[in-house]
DNA sequence: TGTACATCAGTGAACGCGCGTTCACTGATGTAC
DNA sequence: TGTACATCAGTGAACGCGCGTTCACTGATGTAC
């Protein structure tokens, strides 16, 4: 990886300019790379091109380096599943292509992905909080995705909630497993997108006819 | 943790007499408490009482003791496995039993866990072999029952295997948010099992219905 | 049964390394007058 | 427009630490005679 500066400007001296956000970027690039412990705050300053003790001016530390960079991460996640679900089709496809778009933001994001579920949340006095939001909010947002999408519910009173989580442990499933790069692929083996579209088809349909 | 010895004498003098596996146990209990990334070898020896370099007599380093760990996890998960799988009951109930199986193991076991899925296998000149056996085999054991369970195969001749992908990624998926603390759990929520059971079942329901 | 000795499984000190973090500092920026 | 100066965002050297690994060594074990 060649030295990285973002902005208009790409070479300042002494003062980066917009040195927060490439960190954060560096950062999301290495996780990709070597995983959450593989990454190294000498590393990321390194790539930026600025001395290691830069960092200190914008983050405590390695910790809230890592806690930015999975809030990013999951604000564009959101953000993409919003979008998905946004669009035209039946309810069922809508719902579908959210789960789509949540399997190519693991892939296309891995960085993001790994730093979402791995990094440990930071409290402001540096303590880890009782429950992250984020969790709450990530349910949540697929909670109320079911709810709109399939706003009758589900016959025999079947949680929504109860397949969310059967929905979004699926995703989580198939998305780390291809990430490790250890879903088997082959000829006559589905793909990622083949086995997550069967399994939500098959858990609606199983909760509607439960 | 207190320092441990295994074998029948408690206390030897200078050769421990039980190393190995002593070396193997202290690294399951580190990675359980701290992941792969946070083990070390130097505290595995402290655990067991004896210098770090005492452990490169019985292994070529970190890595090879990971992939020991790994080995002997994967061997204990597929004994669980046929072993829950042998018992009485529908097709369907025994299968069910494997994937609780499946989900107790991750929860008994972390340390065995994450180092099945997180080692890098590694080959005997030190370099990464072209494919783990183990991938291989965790994932033919599982297409195996799949056929015994279901002699008949299901309707519309649906592949076993995919049947079989889509129960690994959901039992996986459920594993890993559940150690990591991030199923969402509470009144009315459903426990893993609920979860695994009521997925099972929608997917072999939707492969027979297809 | 007793002794000599080869083999094996440990020791403990040391190494080079890269890490996260701190500190006093300095160069650049932008605002007040 | 020009200058003084407070504020801010960097530097670079240093720190203590713990890591994985190596090395020459030594104590214990078990076998041959």
């Amino acid at each position: 990886m060649r030295p990285w500066r973002s902005g208009p400007s790409d070479r300042r001296g002494y003062h980066h300019g917009n040195l927060k956000e490439a960190l954060i970027e560096a950062a999301r690039r290495f996780i990709a790379e070597r995983g959450i412990g593989g990454f190294t705050l000498v590393d990321a300053a390194r790539l930026v091109g600025v001395s290691p003790a830069a960092l200190y001016r914008h983050f405590r530390g390695r910790e809230a380096l890592l806690e930015e960079v999975a809030e990013r991460g999951f604000t564009e996640l959101a953000a993409r599943l919003a979008r998905a679900l946004r669009g035209p089709g039946t309810p069922l496809e809508r719902f579908t292509r959210m789960g789509e778009a949540y399997l190519t933001f693991a892939e296309e994001e891995p960085g993001y992905y790994a730093a979402i579920f791995e990094a440990r949340p930071v409290g402001p006095d540096g303590s880890p909080p009782v429950q992250a939001p984020r969790d709450r909010d990530a349910f949540g947002l697929l909670v109320e995705a079911l709810r709109h999408t399939f706003p009758d519910g589900f016959s025999g009173g079947v949680d929504p909630r109860f397949v969310a989580l059967e929905v979004w442990a699926l995703s989580h499933g198939i998305a780390t497993l291809a990430a490790a790069g250890r879903l088997p692929t082959g000829p006559g083996l589905p793909t990622k997108y083949d086995l997550l579209r069967a399994g939500v088809v098959a858990m609606v349909h199983g909760a509607r006819a439960r």
